[in-house]
DNA sequence: TGACCATGTATCGATCACTTATATATATTG
DNA sequence: CAATATATATAAGTGATCGATACATGGTCA
């Protein structure tokens, strides 16, 4: 899983969004590092459903404006829990590595 | 920057290896989940060189096979160390939204 | 002896998520 | 009236990775 889709899923976690709600989300949730592009979005939400990671939820029209819901399935999810379990173990496994070399930097 | 990438350059964080080598290392720091393909690895390997990530180290002669070392340049260690922060940042944003939906579970 | 597996490097074609660009439409702000 | 924010959608191109194959040596096992 790419880290775009991992985003995805993470502003879905919470509840559901509609395509526009998420590129917001993960900005806020990257820390303004990330800013999703509309291509990646869409592309990715049509990819999940198809997979079976996500569902569309509900439609709402706000100020004449269209918003398709989606959320996370159940295996989404745990989809989602394992490769955040699958993150931090690279991480934590890169993280020891490099306070061997820099023990000072400590 | 992807996960096989990712772990090559953390399999040179605690010194120079050869190709075969990391691939070793690699399938240990990711716990036997990860076995780095051959062809992922070389054309990475190249791929890494020309950006200038990781150089050339030695060559040896072992029972009759060439073993062609690489190292981490200062680059590709800061690399390694900026992509490791931003690793955990995700997984971290990604654990607290998972134990605000199942608070019973921690 | 012969088969198989581990070691070791290398390259090619295919796949697929992502990027870039573009399109369309409404509401708000300067 | 132009620009920006909101909102969704799709097509073409890129590029890292995958899968397959190739070649060579050394050790093990039947």
């Amino acid at each position: 899983m790419r880290e775009p889709t991992f985003l995805i899923l993470t502003a879905l976690a919470t509840g559901p969004r509609h395509g526009y709600g998420i590129i917001q989300e993960v900005t806020v949730l990257s820390d303004r590092r990330v800013t999703l592009l509309p291509g990646t979005l869409y592309t990715a939400l049509d990819r999940l459903t198809a997979q079976g990671l996500v569902e569309p939820d509900r439609e709402e029209v706000v100020d004449g404006r269209l918003r398709r819901y989606y959320r996370l399935t159940p295996g989404g999810l745990a989809a989602l829990e394992s490769e955040t379990a699958r993150l931090r173990q690279l991480a934590t496994a890169a993280e020891t590595r490099l306070r061997a070399l820099r023990p000072r930097t400590t």
